[in-house]
DNA sequence: CTTGACCTTCCCATGATGGGAAGGTGTAGC
DNA sequence: GCTACACCTTCCCATCATGGGAAGGTCAAG
């Protein structure tokens, strides 16, 4: 199977797995005499895992973690565990965090008219609040 | 006032307040016979602003914007608020993306015995699901 | 043998921010 | 006046994950 074949069954484009290989994220497949990389099933069933953990919002930093993990048959669940539920907690902080400012900006888009006129509480707020 | 006051002054990092000039968010600044960046109250008035539409979330082209129609005088508040809300409507879809995932993380860390056996629901999940 | 679809590597761009180097300036204290 | 130190200047590099595109090689179908 070609890198086009893989990206297609996998999910992950042909230019990310190649930046996936060349930062050490997945191992460098086997090649072609002509040089042309060549994957087999368990190629793309780790890139397949790969896009999914990326999907879940894991940087490919953590992603790699997931993987040692995932291929580490003696690990404990702890471990995973301990780490999916720390990146569940950054996930809510941000979505938080974005709820935050969708709500404070929302509050000042309700007193602005929305007419012709020119008073805008929303610009006011932004230019002299703390 | 020199640059580091500024920064100091705006909440907005030296560092930045150069981007900004570089990109031509903010106008440059007057110069001290030296080549100084020299900031008047008007100025800071304009970084503080600036980092208020970025603390909610405003991307710096966005910032550009709400820049350009805090100081037209005669821009009607509709103008405004259209912004607003549209941006309002992103942070809302990009914070329930992030709470989908963390919901689906958390909903696989749930079954997961955490200890040191090696099954491990997450791991299978990520590593075998659609 | 040509054509077109694929592959290779290499470089560049994004967006917002920080780090740091090399060198100039301004000021306070001696 | 000189020294030390804090500040300023510009310039380059790094981040993170992704895509775009160029220049050139390969392969299979017609």
């Amino acid at each position: 199977m070609n890198i086009g074949q893989a990206a297609e069954a996998s999910g992950v484009s042909a230019k990310m797995i190649r930046y996936y290989e060349q930062i050490g994220l997945i191992e460098p497949p086997a090649r072609s005499h002509s040089g042309y990389r060549v994957y087999a099933e368990p190629n793309v069933h780790t890139l397949r895992f790969v896009r999914r953990a990326r999907s879940l919002g894991f940087s490919v930093e953590e992603t790699g973690s997931l993987l040692a993990l995932w291929r580490d048959r003696s690990r404990a669940s702890a471990d995973v565990k301990t780490l999916a539920l720390k990146h569940v907690a950054e996930l809510e902080e941000k979505a938080a965090a974005l709820q935050a400012m969708a709500a404070t900006l929302r509050h000042l888009a309700s007193h602005c008219h929305g007419d012709e006129r020119p008073d805008c509480p929303i610009l006011d707020k932004i230019g002299s609040s703390s």
